[in-house]
DNA sequence: AATGTGCACAACCGCAGTGCG
DNA sequence: GCGCACTGCGGTTGTGCACAT
């Protein structure tokens, strides 16, 4: 079957992605949902593609994704599941919740492949995690956290995970179990131990506000649209964490968040 | 201090699967 | 049943950073 490129457009962007896309994908997606990912950057004011949209969202700026550094527990699950599963990446991704598919890729590739092959180099020294600058600007992280052990993704701002993911597959996951000790891991715990499977998967599939008041407790008012909200919000700094903690934490100006 | 090398990871590409008219 | 549109997945590549020399 003749597929359509992805990009087919000219003046889509490629490319890394900016601190202010990624403010707006979140923005929109946190408000709309993703129904309709094609759709979706147009509709968002992205020049972008659909599926780069996606792969954004899904691989980076979810907030139920894990970061910072595997686990020894995590790479022998990897590495036994892999002997079960072989390449088959989303599949072994939903058997570590927080941990996408494409770092579990990336993590095989570069170190555990060479773990479980003989003919392969002994382990690498392992090099000092990166502080990889575009990990960082929408990360809403204390500044004294680090970029390592960054846990789950906008947690440590007391804005639940439940007010804004889609994809978490396990429900039952200990997400306390975070990288290197988990200090954040006691809150991602407490959190999504009190959310049951029908919340992720009607989070997402609401359309319309009333939904996402009943699902997330959120009061979300009459939507100006998200240039509008990110404007309000000062999102035009766009690296000001301060921005993020706002959005987060609901103390800015967007709308009310309560806590589960 | 400058340069080279390898690693880690984000992002892209293209195919497969699926749903719909 | 067919063709199209769309999503999801796996392989691969590009780039930036850390470490070695």
């Amino acid at each position: 079957m003749v597929r359509a490129p992805c990009c087919e457009k000219m003046g889509l962007k490629r490319g890394s992605w900016t601190p202010e896309e990624d403010q707006i994908l979140v923005a929109y997606i946190r408000q709309h949902g993703h129904g309709n990912w094609r759709a979706l950057p147009k509709q968002a004011g992205l020049l972008r593609c659909g599926k780069s949209c996606r792969l954004r969202w899904v691989n980076y700026l979810r907030p139920d994704i894990k970061r910072g550094n595997f686990t020894k527990e995590e790479e022998e699950t990897i590495i036994s599941l892999h002997e079960a599963y072989g390449n088959r990446w989303s599949a072994i991704a939903t058997k570590l919740p927080g941990r996408t598919d494409n770092e579990i890729k990336n993590v095989w590739h570069t170190h555990l492949k060479k773990l479980v092959s003989p003919s392969m180099p002994s382990t690498p020294v392992k090099k000092k995690k990166k502080n990889k600058k575009s990990s960082e600007p929408i990360t809403a992280m204390p500044p004294d956290t680090g970029s390592e052990n960054t846990g789950c993704r906008f947690m440590s701002v007391s804005q639940s995970p439940c007010d804004f993911s889609s994809c978490a597959t396990d429900s039952s996951t200990e997400w306390g179990e975070i990288s290197d000790g988990g200090k954040e891991g006691s809150f991602c715990s407490e959190k999504f131990s009190e959310i049951d499977e029908s919340f992720w998967l009607e989070e997402w599939s609401m359309d319309d506000r009333a939904a996402s008041v009943s699902f997330t407790g959120l009061a979300i008012p009459p939507s100006p649209s998200i240039g509008e909200q990110l404007d309000l919000l000062g999102a035009s700094d766009s690296c000001d964490e301060d921005f993020w903690l706002r959005v987060f934490m609901g103390a800015g100006d967007l709308q009310e968040l309560s806590p589960i």
